[in-house]
Formats: C-alpha cells, structure tokens, sequence
RNA sequence: GGUGAUGUAGCUCAGUUGGUUAGAGCGAUGGAUUCAUAACCCAUAGGUCGGUGGUUCAAUUCCACCCAUCACCA
C-alpha cells in the first residue's frame, strides 16, 4: 500500500548560518524521506526558514536594510548549504509569505472562535530611547545573585543561576545602552491552561507511538500530574515595531515569532500544493489519512508537543502522527565552540573542498531514534570513512571492475544467487529498512557494513587476480567479478538513502536506471555491460580536517558582541554552542604554556622618582629577590605621588624585552589596571595579598 | 537545589529480562597477499562494564549513595 506521507524539518532561524550542528537534523530527515521514496511511498519533505522576530528586525537595522532584504539573502544561503549536502527538499520556503500568513490567520481566527483566545495588560521592560519592548535576551545587567556585570535577561553566564530580566540590577538595554523603563501593554494569549487543552494535551502526549519514551516523560513532567495545572497560557502577542504578521483586527499587534514558525510549516505545504497540484486538506484536515512527521531537536519539544498539537486540534486540524526529537551534536565531546575552531559552518566544510557524503555516512554510522547526544569524533570520522567507504566499500567495486572492462570488454556474466553473501543480504534486508524506518540509521549501517566484511571476504577467497594469470579460467574470473559487482550494486542500492550522490554515481558506472529499494531483490542480468570504473570516492585527508578546523576558530576580537545575535527564542539548533568567554573585553583564548611564558613576579618598590621632561612616568627601581633589582618606568605619574609607592609590593613582568626609552633602560613593566575607553579615569597599580614575598612567581 | 539521561577496550559504539570465557568496527601488534584509492584477508593483544556499599548462591545487569558530563525545572 502507497503511504502518503508530509515530513518536516524544524525551520532554521533566518539569522545565522547553517552549521554541522543543523545538518544532524536535515540529513537525519533526508535520509529517512529518501528511504520512504525509495519505498515507493509518496512523500513530500517541506521545509522554510523562520524569518521572524526581534533579532531578525535588529540585525536588519544594523546592516542598514530592510528586514525582507535580509531575509531574502540568508534564504539563499541557507538553500545553497543544504543543497551542498544533497538535503531534498520538495521546498524549501519562508514564513514571510502569504500562505504562512493565511494559515496563520485561519488558526488564530478559529482558537478565538472557540474562546482560546484571551486579552491581558502585562508590564514589562520597555527601551526609551529605541521605543520598543525589550525580549529577556535584549536586557542585560548584574546578576542579581552574584553580582557580575553584563549579565543577559534570563541566566547568569557567571554564578548559572536562572531568574527574570526583572530581577537583573542595574538593567540596560542591549540596544541601546539605555535604562529600561517598566510599560504596561495589552497582550494575547493563547489559553493553554484551559481544561480542553490540559485534557487534550494529556492523551495526545501518551499517544502510542506517538513521543519517544524519553520525550513522553518529559512532556508528562511539563503537564503534571492528574489534577495538577502546569500549563500556563502562552503569550502569542508582540508589540510594534516588530518584524512579522500583524494580528487582524489588532493594529500594532504581531504574531510571536513562535506562533508563525510550526504554521510555516503548513505554508511551505500549501506553497507546495499549488506548484504539485496536491490537495492541502488531504494532509491538514481532521481524521486525514495521510501520515505528518516532524523532525526535530530536543530543545523545542516544548513548541510541537504542547503548542503546536494544542493549537491544529482546537482550530480544527489534524495533529502530527509522531514528532521526532533528536539530540545535539558534540565536536570531539565538547559543545561545538567557536574559539577551537568546531563550530564549523556548512558553507567552509563544503567551501574546503570536503564531501558531504562522508558526513552524510558518519552522521547516518551514529544517528539512532533516540535523543541522545551523537559526537563527531574528527579522529574517528577520518577513520571511518576511510576505512568503511574508501576501503570496504567502494573498494569492492575498484578491484573487480578492471578485470570484466578488461578481459570481457565489460560484460558481465550470470551472478551466482546462492552465494552464502547474497544469500546474507536477502535475509537481512527487511531488518535493514525496518531500522530506516525506525530511525535506527547506526544500526542499518552497522548491518551493511558486516555484509560487506563478507563480500570483501568472497573475493579474498575466489581470488581473481590468481585467476586471471591461469589460461583457461576466464569463466571462473568473470563469474567472481560479476558476483562482485551484483554485491557492490546491492550494498549501493542499500546505502543509497544516505548516500545519494554516490548512488548516482553507482547508477552511471553499472549503467543501470535510479534504484528504488526493491531493485536490491534481483540482481544484473547476464549480459549486461557496465562502464569503465572511475574513483567515486576520496579519502579524507587529516590535513583537510585541520585546516577545517582552522578556518573556522574565530579570535572574539573578530566577532564584535556589540548586540546579542542569538535569538531570544530558541530555535532549530540543534546544538549546543559555548561563546567565547563573556565580558567585553576579552582577549582570544590562548593555551597555558603561553600564560607560562609571561615571567610575573612579585616586585618592592625600593625607589621611585619623577622623571624630568616627562608628563607620565616615575622612574622605579624594584626588588624581585632571586632576579636581583631592575629599573622600570612606569606611566603612572598621573595617579600616584611617587613618595607613596616606595615600600609597597606589585606584580611586574620580569621576561620582558628590556627597551631603551629616553630617560633610561626600562628592564619589565609593572602591571596597573585602567579603563580602556577612559570612561572610568584612574590607573590602578596591582598588589598582592600580605605574605607575598619579592620574586615570588604569579601564576 | 530537584528531576531525568548518559558513563562498557586507546577511539566510536553494541549488549546484558542477573548466570559458565563481556562483543563489533576502527586503531595497535604479528602474519598473508598484491586485484584494488598501501585498500583487502587471517590472527593476537587490550576491559576489576564510572566509584563505594547493599540485595543474591551469583551483579556489568537490581537497589542506595557518591563522582563526572549533559539536559530540563525552580
């Protein structure tokens, strides 16, 4: 029976690139949309970018154009990135279009219809200067926990504890530096803690298969327990400015960036269906039999297995078959870091010339239907590819394919069906799609790539090239060489889900029509001729993998954090992203045998005089014990008077170059703080604490 | 702080409804081979299954506590 089946991916925010961390998703779904094609079963895979919100709408402003030209901008960045790693969409669209916009309006108008929709003043953070209302993410201030400045609206990068923007001391606006003021606004909500939706919620949510176990817990813990409300009504409203659908009826009202992202969606469907000729409701409407996927990453469970399934039920839609979660990615087991270089974007992987389809193969070598974490272990990713892809599989049909072009100018002859691996992959291919279709990619590649130990295992024990020295074999070489090539075909045809390019590429050299999976129940005719054999795949080069890692560590310096990028929403990411250290002014990072090469020691002043004809500096002579005394001019004539420095410890560093200066050798430097921007006047010389001794190392 | 997940060979991961010798691939070592992108084939070594206690005739598998990592919640 054909299936007809709608699959999505979570919509990138329209604010940043695509990197690795995305791909674990959409290459997840492509690989599952790509199996079910192969099946025969009609499936359409939509997708869009999320183009919503205040981040969107600010980052428009500092570039000096509109929002629409941003957007429009990241839409092709992001459709050429997911192309390069051969993601099929059947569209990839935007929530900014009128389809999205119609969808959205609809829902809206049949939750307000049905009393889900209610109206209520909120006060919160309001930017002066900039008129507008400010996200969480846009206030930053002092933790009021521990005190540490610059800290954002909603969690303390320092202490780690959680707590409102309203909370913070000291708030100022990230927009614009001003103090914000509390206003009061009407907002809209979306009433999820209403009885039907609780009650709805807590069946949907249980649904047999509906949830991964560990997603259904989850949800279970957000819903409570029975009699217990948790749910609290969401807020779907946005005061102008702000860069998305206006509310009918409610000027200077907007939709939630939230609220429009899961009904983008829908619009990149009914885009679809005006382009296919397919009938939307088939796929939207209540008790359709059509089947809806949604792949997504574990962080925004909360949006489609609460939100997004409330809302269709209550406006009158069919609700998703199951959702998907996925895990974040790791890069050799820390978070994906922009400073060691693994935040790595998926336009310089494909930009440095690597192959998507070993990442398509590793990815797949380690995804499960769990929500597990999944690391990409560059070592092991060099590795496995090399050794799986290059040396197993491809390998099978480099070293058999020379000889039938050869000795039998290409044909092959009949392949012998009872051989023991043949045999292997007809028994084990049903279990194989149904670890496809079970999401259970690492446990089909682990299948496929036993099978393929025992072909390579075949041709070791027919031994062709034996073959082809002895006259009169001719018979048994082409035989090896045509089972050889039949298993190749069939591990390709198996693969071609994850591999789409190198099925192609597989399809050209055996001279054969695209697979569908059922071609791997039979197996080239005898007769058949297949073209001249052409690597179909590199290796990966650990000097590739380096310089991939280079080219993406970024130095803070080079990304200014004037404004906070990050959306206040969290979106798509599939990942889990450490920032450079927070804080201003911080350097990039460097390894501890560089601080080690900075000799600080302890130092007392034992003299310090005015300089004549200098404006700044004091002529010291310091005391580090061991290393003897040293002459220092220091710029710090304007904040101290000489005569109150002699006695006193600091810290100054020994291993300096000594340089001559006009008024003498100065041999090191004594370390004072000051404010770089002058706004804070001062210099500051450093001091340690009592029973620090003279040559002492810091450290 | 609370809840949950994870922690198995150098690396990446299976597995164990508690039961004789804990598995795979990669890597390492030795051998064989030369058709093939030095690939493939055979063999060997390597683990007190995060730690400590408990239940049991028997625990890596169950329980408690602890440690580490990650997530969610307050």
């Amino acid at each position: 029976m054909t299936r007809k089946i709608l699959v999505t991916s979570a919509l990138p925010y329209a604010n940043g690139a695509i990197h690795l961390g995305h791909l674990v998703e959409y290459i997840q779904t492509d690989i599952w949309v790509r199996f079910q094609k192969m099946r025969g079963h009609e499936c359409w895979y939509v997708c869009a970018d999320d183009t919503h919100g205040t981040p969107i709408m600010l980052r428009a402003e500092k570039e000096g154009i509109t929002p629409e030209a941003l957007i429009e901008r990241v839409h092709g960045e992001h459709a050429r990135d997911f192309a390069g790693f051969h993601v099929g969409f059947d569209n990839y669209y935007t929530t900014h279009s009128d389809e999205t916009q119609a969808c959205a309006n609809e829902i809206y108008a049949r939750l307000l219809a049905a009393g889900l929709i209610e109206t209520r003043t909120i006060e919160q953070y309001y930017d002066p200067l900039k008129e507008m209302f400010l996200p969480d993410r846009f206030i930053k201030g002092e933790c009021p926990k521990c005190g540490a400045p610059d800290q954002y609206g909603d969690n303390c990068e320092s202490c780690g504890s959680a707590y409102t923007a309203n909370e913070l001391k000291n708030p100022y606006s990230a927009v614009s530096g001003a103090t914000p003021v509390f206003r009061r606004s009407e907002h809209y909500f979306f009433r999820l803690s209403d009885p039907r939706c609780q009650t709805f919620l807590r069946r949907w949510t249980q649904g047999e298969g509906r949830l991964q176990n560990e997603a259904a817990n989850k949800l279970q813990e957000w819903l409570g327990g029975d009699g217990e409300n948790h749910l609290t009504d969401w807020d779907i409203s946005r005061d102008a400015p702000y860069f998305g659908f206006e509310i009918p009826d409610a000027p200077g009202k907007y939709f939630y960036v939230w609220l429009d992202a899961p009904i983008g969606y829908m619009g990149a469907f009914r885009n679809l269906c005006s382009r296919e000729g397919l009938d939307f409701d088939e796929y939207w409407q209540v008790g359709s039999a059509t089947e809806l996927y949604h792949f997504i990453g574990k962080d925004i469970l909360y949006f489609h297995a609460l939100f997004w399934p409330a809302e269709l039920e209550h406006a009158g839609y069919r609700t998703p078959t199951k959702v998907f979660a996925h895990g974040f990615l790791t890069v050799d087991g820390a978070k994906m870091s922009k400073s060691r270089g693994t935040f790595i974007t998926a336009e310089s992987y494909l930009a440095q010339g690597l192959d998507p389809e070993w990442l398509r193969y590793y990815y797949a070598a380690k995804l499960s239907s769990s929500m597990e974490d999944i690391d990409l272990n560059l070592d092991d990713f060099i590795a496995r590819v090399n050794s799986d892809m290059v040396g197993k599989f491809v390998n099978l049909a480099s070293r058999s394919a020379g000889f039938i072009v050869k000795h039998f100018a290409g044909q092959l002859c009949t392949c012998d069906e009872s051989l023991s691996a043949i045999n292997a992959i007809r028994d084990r291919r049903p279990l194989i799609a149904d670890h496809y279709e079970a999401r259970e990619f690492s446990k089909a590649i682990r299948e496929i790539m036993a099978l393929i130990d025992l072909a390579n295992q075949y041709v070791d024990s027919v031994k062709p090239w034996e073959l082809a020295r002895q006259p009169g074999r001719e018979a048994e070489l082409q035989a090896a060489c045509t089972n050889a090539l039949n298993l190749f075909r069939l591990f390709a045809i198996l693969l071609k889900p994850v591999l789409p390019a190198l099925g192609a590429k597989v399809e050209a050299f055996l001279n054969v029509a695209p697979f569908v999976w059922e071609d791997a129940g039979a197996v080239l005719a005898a007769g058949h001729a297949i073209k001249v054999y052409r690597h179909m795949m590199t290796r990966v080069d650990k000097k590739q993998v380096d310089a991939l890692v280079a080219a993406n560590r970024e130095t803070l310096a080079a990304v200014p954090q004037a404004a906070p990028q990050a959306k206040p929403e969290d979106q798509v990411a599939a990942v889990a992203v450490t920032e450079p250290a927070a804080g201003a002014a911080a350097g990039p990072h460097i390894s501890i045998d560089d601080f080690m090469r900075v000799d600080l020691r302890i130092a007392r002043i034992k003299e310090a005089t005015r300089v004549e004809g200098a404006d700044k500096l004091v002529r010291l002579v310091v005391d580090i014990g061991p290393l003897g005394t040293r002459q220092v001019f220091a710029g710090i004539k304007a904040a101290y008077d000489p005569v109150t420095l002699v006695g006193r410890l600091t810290v100054m560093v020994a291993n300096l170059a000594p340089r001559r200066m006009k008024f003498g050798l100065s041999e090191g430097m004594v370390l004072a703080a000051s404010d770089a921007d002058g706004q804070t006047p001062g210099i500051f010389l450093l001091s340690p604490d009592a029973g620090a001794e003279p040559g002492m190392r810091v450290k």
